[in-house]
RNA sequence: GGAGAGAUGGCCGAGCGGUCUAAGGCGCACGCCUGGAGAGCGUGUGAUCGCCAAAAGCGGUUCGCGGGUUCGAAUCCCGCUCUCUCCGCCA
């Protein structure tokens, strides 16, 4: 949610900011500052109300004490008639916040000035690209069937279990999955990111804090009975570890790290985007969190794309890093590098890990203030966050890149984690 | 799931219809004292909204959350949430 008191104070680049996204903004804007302009002068009026209300009433113990009754009886007529016009008064108030509150809801994050303008993907920019793309032959598998045939991974079992997009993870397919989550939170720790281990599900406050809810409730799996929902991503529990949360500057920047389990529901997803690992249900994934100073949040989201970049690079995957044009950046966010590897088979690139700054969006409904050092007042932090990385992708390109004639080569970092170099064909 | 107790400022804790503008303590900040520190003494101490160009100042809201009673509620009534204790169940 954008900050009113910013929309007041720079509608100008506030306007110019949101048709990166290539949205009609300034009707939206105009909107807002009335809807705020008339809140405000509700809020003034009833304040004025109350004050008279109170004043009166602190009289009125003093006037019954020296037997004025009269005048007793009089400040008592006019609190009646001051409390009939509060009761109104506030009732057009909340109705004047509830107007306001559903029309900033509907905007969507301000793009950095650093973000292209575009409509959709085609007009994504390529910031750079590394690793060496593979040269396989024509035989060559896509991940589904090496999974199928080195019996790592089982689609039939989990849709047995469950259904489509919950695979089983077998034998060395399972232990892959163990050694690439170690992997990243080591590398992730050693970044210094603390790591947490939050629950997964989360109540309604934690999705409105980083944005899922209201609205996207249709991604998430719900739990009526007990309304939670199952976190999406690791980005909501562990965001909202600092909801209701004022630091000091010196807490900056706060940094974590967190393996989960994500559960999307993906309706409406179908077709090749969905074979396989490309698009599950529920999904492994290692996330990481900063929380950091307005002054520094694009240094630091420079860092962390840095750091993905070396998980990407160390697993030895030709990958490309894409800065999302304004059209094709999710709501919340200000500015997003999307990191894509190479699935060799498939001949496809796969998106891996998105890296965000979110300015202040997510702060304002979180809540999430800190102080400059000697100052009183509180300002909004920066939120930001990144896969590091998610797992199908990464190993649909690591089964496909890797494979030989008899099995796939696991990359050298993960040798210790995973305890074997190589997954063999099951001979049939 | 059953029974009982409770929720007050950064923390502990008093208050049980007007003097709450929330006692007292701890913590923190500043000042005095000191060669320096400590002790001691003094002063201050949250969040949020509005008025104001801003600061200062003034006003509104805020004692778990939401309603109600009352001229007036931390205090009384109703509903909800959460925590603790005991019992039950259980990895």
């Amino acid at each position: 949610m954008l900050t009113l008191s910013v929309i007041r104070e720079k509608t100008e680049e506030t306007i110019q900011r949101l048709k990166i996204r290539n949205i009609d903004a300034d009707k939206m804007i105009a909107c807002v500052i009335e809807s705020d302009k008339k809140r405000r002068s509700l809020q003034n009026s009833l304040d004025n109300l109350q004050a008279e209300l109170n004043a009166t009433s602190r009289t009125i113990g003093g006037l019954i004490l020296s037997q004025n009754n009269l005048a007793a009886e009089a400040a008592r007529k006019r609190t009646g008639e001051l409390k009939e016009e509060i009761r109104e008064k506030s009732r057009l108030l909340r109705e004047a916040e509830d107007e306001l509150e559903k029309e900033l809801l509907q905007i969507p994050n301000t793009p950095s000035f650093m973000v292209t303008p575009g409509r959709g993907a085609e007009d994504n920019v390529e910031v750079r690209s590394g690793g060496s793309m593979p040269q396989l032959p024509s035989s060559a598998m896509p991940h589904w069937e090496l999974a199928r045939i080195c019996d790592i991974i089982d689609f039939d079992l989990g849709n047995k279990l469950t259904g489509a997009g919950f695979p089983v993870y077998k034998g060395m397919g399972s232990r892959l999955q163990r050694a690439l989550i170690n992997f990243f939170l080591d590398e992730n720790a050693r970044a210094g990111y603390i790591e947490v281990m939050p629950p997964l599900m989360v109540n309604e406050e934690s999705g409105f804090g980083t944005g899922q809810l209201p609205d996207k409730e249709g991604q998430m799996y719900h739990v009526e009975v007990d309304n939670l929902y199952l976190i999406p991503t690791a980005e909501v529990p562990v965001t909202n570890i600092y909801r209701d949360v004022i630091l000091d500057a010196k807490d900056f920047p706060v940094r974590n790290t967190a393996y989960t389990p994500c559960f999307r529901r993906e309706a409406g997803s179908y077709g090749k985007d969905v074979r396989g690992l490309n698009r599950l249900h529920q999904f492994d994934k290692v996330e990481i969190v900063q929380i950091q100073h307005p002054d520094r949040s694009y240094e630091t989201l420079e860092e962390m794309v840095t750091h993905v970049e070396g998980l990407v690079k160390k697993l030895g995957l030709p990958y490309r890093i894409m800065r999302l044009c304004g059209g094709d950046m999710g709501f919340t966010s200000a500015m997003t590098y999307d990191f894509e590897v190479f699935a060799g088979a498939q001949r496809r690139w796969l998106e891996v890990s998105s890296v965000s700054n979110f300015e202040s969006f997510q702060a304002n409904r979180l809540k999430l203030r800190f102080r400059e050092e000697g100052s009183k007042k509180t300002v909004l932090a920066h939120t930001l966050n990144g896969s590091a990385l998610a797992l199908p992708r990464v190993v649909a390109a690591l089964l496909e890149n890797n494979q030989t004639g008899k099995g796939i080569h696991i990359p050298e970092v993960l040798h210790r984690y995973t305890g074997f170099d190589f997954i063999p064909f099951l001979s049939s």
